[in-house]
DNA sequence: ACCAAAGATTGATGAACTTCGATATGAGTA
DNA sequence: TACTCATATCGAAGTTCATCAATCTTTGGT
């Protein structure tokens, strides 16, 4: 069980980092992130996990002005409403997009600086 | 239906992209990604978008000599070992992770340039 | 050849996700 | 007020996913 790379060593008292304070077999390197930050980080990528999700944020990244109204996104995804709406919500939720209601249309556009702050969640893994 | 934005131009036949040629309402900005390209991106945000699979990448990134075997990361999760190698199977298929089988034991490290390569997934949208 | 240990694979189960049709909400208009 | 249009929400159906226990495969040692 894990004796290859001497970890369990019975002298050292090893200074554990917040992180992972069970943990014995991790290798000695870097601290980890903890659980909550990996759920933290996942919920940005699951987002990002779906084809059409990546397609509503490329066009709205096209768009002139930079924003798009649902009615410009449900035809090129081949999509009904309500699932383009739901999508829509889980982008927002994730602080991808913001919307932005005028009169009867909402208008989505990227968040400033989303992708660059979704980028470093990578980097800094 | 899509008519404040001048969409359906009569006169205007629009040189199609190669993306989207039945799409009519994406508002004549930059062209999308797409569908197939979408899918190939999502496939690797999908490998990303679990909150153990995170911190497998982290560990791994942070062992010594940049490198971890299964039971080195079974205990720091807290799952089960069919789990684990589950989920590195998912990272390898991605591309993001890479095995190396020395002996009894199977290696795991970073593919070299895989994290730059997502993040380029991200900021080319 | 036999045994033990590390890791991969299989099959099952429950949860989460995508999508849709139907309906609700809310703004603009006659 | 009544009507229409854009969008959001709800509920259901089908699919995918994470996890585990059990088993198989492979390697090293005796």
């Amino acid at each position: 069980m894990c004796v290859h790379n001497g970890c369990m060593n019975p002298g050292e008292t090893l200074e554990l980092t917040p992180v992972d304070a069970e943990a014995c077999c991790e290798p000695s390197g870097q601290p980890s992130i903890d659980d909550y930050e990996a759920q933290l980080r996942a919920s940005v990528f699951k987002a990002l996990a779906d084809p059409n999700r990546l397609r509503l944020l490329s066009i709205v990244r096209g768009s002139e002005g930079g924003e798009a109204c649902v009615c410009d996104l449900t035809q090129p995804l081949n999509l009904g409403q309500p699932t383009v709406s739901h999508h829509l919500k889980i982008l927002v939720d994730a602080g991808l997009l913001h919307r932005e209601k005028r009169g009867t249309w909402a208008y989505y556009s990227l968040v400033p600086g989303a992708i660059e702050r979704t980028t470093g969640l990578l980097e800094s893994l």
